[in-house]
DNA sequence: TCAGTTGTTGAACGATCGTTCAGTATCCTC
DNA sequence: GAGGATACTGAACGATCGTTCAACAACTGA
């Protein structure tokens, strides 16, 4: 149902291709939801909550702010691998009608608690303060969020191991020392 | 013109929305271009052409691979920048039509391409070999990528600065040493 | 001056979209 | 087994989409 989203696009996906995947007709659908947006909404929610989770996690709150944040890091990759179609649904998102605009002020709050993360982590000197500290933070989470361009499940690897190469690379880089 | 399709993705903006936003009227468009999907596949060779053209470039063939491997690094999120609504339109490229799975089997070359050039830093033992390579490539190029999510002309950084940060955290990581 | 190219317009086209609705099964409950 | 909720159908709706087209204006070169 949400992965038709995925596949085509929210606007190019019809409520028949919904229909379709579900093994419903058209008008049965709207037994059931109220309407294209509605599903939309739904889904949406399931990713968000999904996310602000994570911060609730007892590692997430407590310990060296380093060790949070690389927490943090680690469960929000396993949560986009596990909740794929819904996340990816919220990272494609543009805003251009109410329910996405609200899906977008949410994520916006969640990515400043990523960046007070960030900041805590820089000021207690555990990460690197020679750059600025926002551009690290969309690119930290940026390359989380990647791995919904490519990860398909079934594939090479599972959600433990994307997020220990996410966590790898982030903190320790590609270089070889 | 190819901003509206960034505002507003390829599917929900209208010709009409491009008619407005070109100062003519719909059929005037009309005049000028063959129609709405050959918009599109001007806007994505525009795209596919500056990224190839990085591949060619000097220091992308000699040197050591870790530093040809750098080098596209920090061109390819230069271009990204520079050239920010035509890649944007590239990456979010879904498949629907036969223009779109042109463009994504070109982007898949240039994966490919990219791929090669992580292995082959990997061989010369100058990038870390304990995770999966292919793994390696599309992190890093979803580091880079992900830059098209956030950045706007006339914000707090240059192209050169978000590259410079990209090579950065990419090669020697978050972590402080 | 005139023929021809180029640019533009407003109206209309068929197609597809999300949605609605009256009517028909199917099921549960008493 | 009567009655009401629940599940579903097929057909149609108004709206919007990308596209076409005949008509008209503006400019070009001979």
């Amino acid at each position: 149902m949400v992965g038709e989203f995925i596949a085509r696009g929210y606007d190019a996906t019809s409520m028949e291709d919904i229909a379709r995947a579900t093994g419903m007709t058209k008008s049965a659908v709207y037994h059931h939801v109220a309407g294209k947006e509605a599903l939309l909404a739904l889904a949406l929610a399931r990713a968000v909550d999904a996310l602000f989770a994570v911060l609730e996690e007892a590692d997430a709150t407590t310990g060296a702010p380093v060790d949070r944040l690389e927490h943090v890091v680690r469960r929000g990759t396993q949560v986009l691998v596990e909740l794929l179609p819904y996340v990816s649904l919220l990272l494609r998102v543009r805003g251009n009608t109410a329910v996405e605009r609200a899906a977008l002020d949410r994520r916006r709050e969640f990515d400043h608690r990523l960046a007070r993360l960030v900041q805590d982590a820089i000021d207690a000197g555990q990460v690197r303060a020679d750059l600025d500290p926002g551009l690290v933070t969309r690119l930290l989470f940026g390359t989380v969020n990647s791995v919904n361009e490519w990860y398909r499940p079934g594939g090479a690897h599972d959600a433990d191991e994307v997020a220990d190469a996410v966590v790898a690379l982030s903190f320790d880089g590609l270089r070889r020392h």
